[in-house]
DNA sequence: CAAGTATGCTTTTTT
DNA sequence: AGCATACTTG
């Protein structure tokens, strides 16, 4: 025990040992937050407190593997085994699964993933007779999902006409319609999406209080990882949970705040102290990962931002090499100077490939990457993106089983009734809709009654359901005696999946069959784990509870020695020796569509300043002049990241511009191609070093801390309730054009203002839904 | 009802 | 460019 709490610096023994109640840890990049949380729940082991009582709230289940195990290495595995640890997520699925009957669900109910959300969605649109155009699902599936993460039921809508105004003044005045149908049909589904997981456990702990008490009771101390990035629901229950005991740990960073774009309010870490009693203050801000010009070169970045905490992160670490930034011409070649750089870097300094990372913007960046790499056989790994689960052919099959476990899941049932075809075409399906609507039943049980109702299907086509109702039916009979890879594997056979997938010999269809193997081979491994649990049986319900909820981040290969190719979303909380970030261009990084205010370019910048403090030895930095974007080449210009990096903590592998007078005149490297740019690269000398300097004083730091702005009023970093905003405050709508504040009331999520527009007259607005842009 | 062809839309980021 | 949906034809 003595052992590891000698791991630890001052500042991090300190949160560690702090005795019981509130405590909030602002923990810098690379300063160790992972540890103290570890290690705080280690003590806490050590102090007595049962495991039992322990939620840890992480923002991945891979990470909450990892504390776990490393837990375990210090208190025993047989203690650790019991903690509560996971994403919310899963942890508050867990806990809706054995609640599930008090709100009215199946315990085995099916959790809906985005995909699933968005075509019930459409359909419903579809069903209204709307306008599709108007009406776009994924728009209204997104603002069904921010309802849903800032607790707005359906009801709560009803009851909100500036809600309903707002969604009017869009020209989609049935949305509210849309919202119900959509909660009923889920609900008739026994389905849950992601945003249920959160708002159904809300809804279960306030309307019962004798399970509020018994999971406060539970949970005598709850911790929480990534804090800055919890949204209005999320945030709700932890308060709901730690309200008795108020043993509350909460470790984050404003400055890596990157998830508003999904409800997360930075404004739970801001008003953290004002919500619990005596809460003390931790903050971390030496950092141990990374170089003194990578931290350095991040400061200089995100001092850019208006709206920060109170934090200083400096390094004792060495100074390093400067960050490169490299300019092709086009994406291709890009892709090429990344592998080709991985390839030098690995032979010169004998290193692995999964000492690298490329970290991108968006997804859709990946493929030139890939290409690359590819070409020069550099083993990667691509995280995220299309994972493994949404893909078409694993979500069918898995759609079967859903079905089997549960008959009443629509979107399973659409997804399979005529995959393989089995000529039950769209009019039918249509038909059966339409029935198990006006009698409100699922469509399941529609088909099992088809001789009592009459729809007018042709006896043909009626045999064809009947065939797949037994079919089901059969498969539910067996799945008792079976575990989840004999049913799997019975019902890849026997639905016609196996031969459909085998006889399509196209590249596509090979490796659509190798992932059905690899889904087979994973559920093998999986029965061959839960069998060596004494409460689990390996049972394909036991598989099928949290499989919505893995991700790509979550799964462990073993294989892990390869090239790591992600958003810089997901790479929140990792770290690796040599990072890329590509497509540093604007309208890219910057997004395009994050510009429009100062806080969504904050929160860009914020997303830059996680991508660079990912590093530990070496940063890149690269931007092409031209990218392929919907199949046509764009034109593109460095992104203003780069230039608001310090220029001393740069070096500039490309010549310069016309018109970019900041770089230095160099000769162009262009007509040399690949083989000379490395030459160019290695003779190039170090440019100096900036002065080095160690830890700060407390007095330094201290005045470091006073020249930022904003300081000691925190406010929301979010463009959702803009902190500049006051009364005289002059704001631009995208519909009712200019307008003066003139009150501003409730605070939070509830902010309102009241503004006189030009056009449009007096309005009251809530300010996390309203698109306000403010001009003065 | 299925298969083939035309069109149009997409790209922010995720549990 | 690539995918999903919409439309047409057998």
């Amino acid at each position: 025990m003595e052992n590891y709490l000698a791991e630890l610096n001052d500042a991090q023994r300190a949160p560690v040992l702090h005795k019981d109640g509130a405590l909030m840890v602002i923990a810098g990049a690379g300063s160790g937050k992972t540890r103290v949380l570890t290690y705080r729940i280690a003590y806490l082991m050590h102090k007595g407190v049962d495991p039992f009582n322990i939620l840890a709230l992480t923002f991945t289940n891979k990470a909450a593997r990892e504390m776990k195990t490393r837990i375990a290495s210090i208190v025993g595995s047989s203690e650790a085994k019991n903690l509560w640890m996971g994403t919310f997520h899963s942890v508050f699925a867990k806990i809706l699964r054995f609640e599930a009957d008090k709100l009215g669900y199946p315990n085995n109910f099916t959790i809906y993933d985005t995909q699933d959300s968005q075509r019930l969605i459409n359909a419903i649109i579809k069903e209204m007779g709307l306008d599709k155009d108007v009406y776009k699902y994924k728009q209204v599936q997104s603002r069904i999902s921010s309802y849903k993460n800032s607790l707005i039921t359906v009801k709560a809508y009803f009851n909100n006409p500036e809600l309903m105004e707002a969604d009017a003044m869009a020209k989609k005045p049935r949305l509210g319609e849309i919202y119900n149908e959509y909660c009923e049909r889920c609900f008739k589904a026994g389905a849950m999406d992601f945003d249920d997981l959160l708002l159904k456990t809300n809804e279960l702990l306030n309307r019962f209080p004798e399970v509020l008490m018994k999971y406060q009771e539970r949970f005598k101390y709850i911790l929480v990882d990534e804090y800055q990035d919890t949204n209005h629901s999320q945030y709700l229950i932890v308060k709901a949970l730690s309200d008795r005991y108020q043993n509350i740990c909460v470790v984050g960073d404003d400055a890596q705040s990157i998830y508003a774009f999904r409800g997360a309010n930075i404004n739970n870490i801001l008003n953290f102290q004002k919500d619990y009693d005596d809460v003390a203050m931790y903050r971390l801000e030496q950092n141990y990962r990374s170089t003194r010009n990578i931290v350095h070169a991040a400061n200089s970045v995100i001092e850019k931002n208006k709206s920060r905490l109170e934090k200083v992160v400096w390094t004792d670490n060495e100074d390093g090499n400067l960050i490169k930034v490299h300019r092709s011409p086009t994406d291709g070649e890009e892709g090429r100077f990344v592998a080709s750089t991985i390839f030098e870097t690995k032979m010169q300094h004998q290193i692995h490939e999964g000492e690298f990372a490329v970290l991108y913007r968006t997804n859709s960046q990946s493929r030139a990457i890939e290409d690359a790499l590819r070409r020069k056989d550099i083993p990667y790994r691509i995280y995220g993106g299309l994972s493994f689960y949404q893909r078409k052919e694993i979500k069918d099959v898995l759609a079967y089983l859903r079905l089997i476990l549960n008959p009443k899941d629509e979107e399973a049932l659409i997804r399979v009734i005529n995959f393989p075809s089995r000529g039950i075409g769209q009019t039918t399906v249509e038909k059966l809709t339409v029935a198990a609507n006006h009698y409100k039943r699922s469509i399941f049980e529609v088909m099992e009654n088809l001789d009592k109702i009459d729809l007018k299907i042709n006896s043909g086509t009626k045999r064809r359901l009947d065939d797949f109702i037994t079919m089901i039916k059969s498969f539910q009979a067996t799945s008792g005696s079976l575990d989840a890879f004999e049913l799997t594997a019975q019902v890849i056979k026997n639905t016609g999946l196996f031969q459909l997938f085998k006889k399509d010999g196209t590249p596509e269809g090979v490796t659509r069959m190798e992932n059905v193997e690899e889904l087979l081979n994973g559920i093998q491994d999986f029965v061959d784990g839960q069998k060596e649990l004494a409460d689990a049986t390996g049972s394909i319900s036991e598989f099928m509870e949290d499989v919505a909820l893995v991700t790509d981040l979550d799964k462990d290969t073993g294989d892990d020695d390869r090239v790591a190719l992600m958003t810089i979303h997901l790479a929140k909380g990792l770290e690796f020796p040599y990072v890329f970030i590509v497509g540093l261009e604007e309208d890219l990084f910057p997004s395009a569509m994050s510009m429009n205010t100062r806080s969504e370019l904050e929160e860009e910048r914020r997303l830059f300043y996680v991508a660079l403090t990912r590093a530990e030895k070496q940063a890149y930095l690269t931007y092409a002049e031209s990218r392929y974007r919907w199949g046509k080449l764009i034109d593109a210009e460095p992104s203003r990241f780069i230039e608001e990096i310090d220029d001393k903590y740069l070096e500039y592998l490309t010549p310069p511009v016309d018109g970019s007078y900041r770089y230095k005149p160099l000769m162009d490297t262009d007509i040399f191609e690949d083989v000379d740019k490395s030459k160019l690269r290695l003779n190039k000398p170090v440019a100096s070093t900036p002065p080095s300097h160690h830890k700060p004083s407390e007095e330094k730091l201290r005045k470091l801390r006073k020249l930022k702005p904003d300081l000691g009023k925190p406010s929301s970093l979010s463009n959702l309730f803009d902190s500049d905003m006051n009364v005289g405050t002059i704001v631009s709508h995208t519909r009712f054009g200019r307008g003066e504040v003139l009150k501003i009331e409730g605070a939070g999520n509830d902010k309102k203002a009241e503004i006189r527009f030009e056009k449009g007259g007096i309005k009251k607005l809530l300010l996390r839904f309203a698109k306000l842009d403010i001009i003065s």
